[in-house]
Order: structure tokens, then C-alpha cells, then sequence
DNA sequence: GTCTATAGGGGGATAGAC
DNA sequence: GTCTATCCCCCTATAGAC
């Protein structure tokens, strides 16, 4: 059922996450997926476009997550262990998240997609604000500060244990996301 | 007094706390220089040379700063504060830190130059992990779970905060410096 | 939708003159 | 030390055939 389109976007995203945006060709891509250069350009006419429809694409996944968490009405503790399974299995495959990844390329990315990226950032602060908030009201989670403060701090611990993974072992993601979640338990 | 050796390895060092190491090329350095894209290859024959040696001088500067530091006794927060000062220079600059900045291109990067930033970040941490025993141990600091976890967590906030602070706004670093600061004080 | 072919630019790097 | 000149490769992107 994968067409070429969806491919395409699911290579550039790995490639983003593992290479980084600016070391990545439609090369890569095109010899991957056995097809020419040019395929490439038929479906994303520049890389603009392609590196914009990737973070829509990574936008919208994350809004399906949250839709379906809501609509299975999963607990706090559930709820945050859903979110960090995306940066456990990033970890597995050695790869940064879309949003650590990208803002590290920020200023050489077009406008339209630092529209986006924003856009995707704030979305998953938002949602992780009002998770911890409800957490913190149920007494299911305990800290210090204000709600969003918490998530900027649990959001950066996420983005740049990966990145430290990279460096030294993947253990080091472990121990950062295992002392998160030993912050948060009430004692 | 700074020749043109310093100044390329100053130069570079900027480019890659913005643009990204594989972003900038040599005639990014050249032009801001005046001098021809030869003249740079003359003092660093190749880029992974350069790039290896702007991580060893940044080495070099960290250790300086430690020697500094513990030749005028200053205490635990004082040294914190004096690290993280670091970190607010980056973000009223834009600028990422070194680790963080190829930390996301190390998958790039050459073997040299990997094993000199690996030093570089186990050098930050085993500082930090010390530091924060010394702290726990007279109670300055308080926190849960071991000294080197929690060097890895503070670190990792440190290295994020300064891309969320590039994706949103600068005041996204100020208020998760400000909670980890909150954060390690004794109630 | 995918191909061949190619344009046009920028990248890292080197030889040899001054 | 810095220059001019140049090599060779890879990049993004497009035109036009199939």
C-alpha cells in the first residue's frame, strides 16, 4: 500500500534524524528507494517543499496519538509513557526526534518550514503543560514550578538525551529518562 | 595579536554553533576574513582537521576555566554559576554549544574528530558529576538519585534549552536555567 | 510516474607563482 | 603566508522523451 510519495517521506525522515537536514541528498533517497533523481523531484518539487511535508506529516501523527489517548482515556502516568516510547525506539535506532534534529538547523531552514516547526514544538509543550497540570491536580505527579516550566525541562531532557546517546552510549538516554520519571513520582 | 590561525578557529567555531559543521564551508571563513579559500587550507589542510582542532581548543578553555576556578576556591554554586555562564552567552548569541551542535552531526563526522568531542563531553560531565557531589555531600545542593545522573539530566537541559530557545524564543533557556537552579536548592 | 540528460552552482582540496 | 587557477565531485533542480 506504500506508495512512492509515502516513502520518500518516510526516508527523508530518517534521513533528517540520523545524517540532519543539511547532509542529506535527494541521492540518498533516490538510490534507496531504486528510483532516479528526478522521480524525487516529481513527487517534492525542492527540498523546501519535501522538508516542510515531513514535519506536517510528523505534526499530524502526533495529533492522531493524542486523539487516540484521549479517546481511550488512558491515564497521566499512560499518557507520558505513550509520549516517551517515540524517544525510547529513537534511542533503539540511534536517531534524534524531528524537533531536536531540525532546531539544530533552524537558521538554514526556509521560512515555511520554521512555520511548522514552531508550530510542532508548541503543540507538544502545550499538550505536555496541560498533562502534567492534570497529573499534578490528581496528585499522580509531583514537582516543583509551573506546568509549563516542567515540560520545557522534561521536553529539553528528551531532546538532548538522544543527542548524548549519540556521543557517548545509548545507556545515557536511559538514565536521564529514568531519573524524569523517578522526579516525578510523589513520595 | 590574534593571527589568522586564531582567527579561523574563532570564525569556524561560530559557524558551527550556527549554521552547523556541515553547513558552513571554507569561503564562509574566507570572505568574513578578506583572504582567499586557499589561504584557509593552508593552516587546516582539511576540515575535519579544522573541525578537530576547534574541539580541542574548547577542551583546552574548559579545563583552563576549572584550573581558574579551583585556584580561587570558589564554592559549588559559584562554579555552577560560572559553567552556566557559558550557556547564557550562547543564548544571548544564538548560538549553540559545541556538544550539542555536533552531537547532531556526529554521524558525519570524522574519526578524529569524534574521539575529541566523545573527551570533551566525558571531561563536562565527570566535572559536573564531581561537582555536584562535593555540593550534596556539604548540602548546598539537594537532589534525588546519584551525582553522575543527575550531571547527565542538568546537561542535557543546558544543551536543549539553547535549541528550544532558537525554535520559540530566548526566553525558553531563562526558564529552564532558572528551574534547574530552583530545583538543586535545599529546602 | 519514471526515465535520460543536463544545466548551473558550490563544495573541498591542491599545484605552483609571488 | 597568500595568491590565482583549476580539478573533480556532489548538490538541487529542470526539460523533454517514454
Amino acid at each position: 500500500m506504500a506508495g512512492t510519495r509515502e516513502n520518500i517521506l518516510e526516508l527523508g525522515e530518517g534521513l533528517i534524524r540520523t545524517k540532519g537536514y543539511n547532509a542529506f541528498s535527494y541521492q540518498d533517497i533516490s538510490t534507496e528507494l531504486g528510483i532516479k533523481n528526478a522521480a524525487v523531484h516529481y513527487y517534492f518539487p525542492t527540498k523546501e517543499n519535501l522538508g516542510t511535508s515531513i514535519v506536517k506529516t510528523n505534526i499530524q501523527r502526533f495529533e492522531e496519538m493524542i486523539e487516540n489517548m484521549n479517546s481511550q482515556n488512558f491515564d497521566e502516568w499512560k499518557q507520558l509513557n505513550t509520549f516517551f516510547k517515540i524517544y525510547i525506539k529513537s534511542n533503539r535506532e540511534h536517531k534524534l526526534c524531528i524537533v531536536g534534529s531540525l532546531g539544530h538547523d533552524f537558521i538554514t531552514l526556509n521560512e515555511t518550514t520554521k512555520i511548522e516547526l514552531k508550530r510542532m514544538t508548541e503543540l507538544i509543550i502545550e499538550w505536555l503543560t496541560n498533562l502534567l497540570k492534570n497529573g499534578k491536580a490528581k496528585g499522580t505527579f509531583a514537582f516543583k514550578g509551573s506546568n509549563y516550566d516542567k515540560a520545557l525541562v522534561i521536553f529539553s531532557n528528551m531532546v538532548a538525551s538522544l543527542q548524548l546517546s549519540r556521543i557517548l552510549d545509548k545507556t545515557k538516554f536511559k538514565s536521564i529518562y529514568l531519573a524524569v520519571l523517578e522526579d516525578l513520582k510523589p513520595n
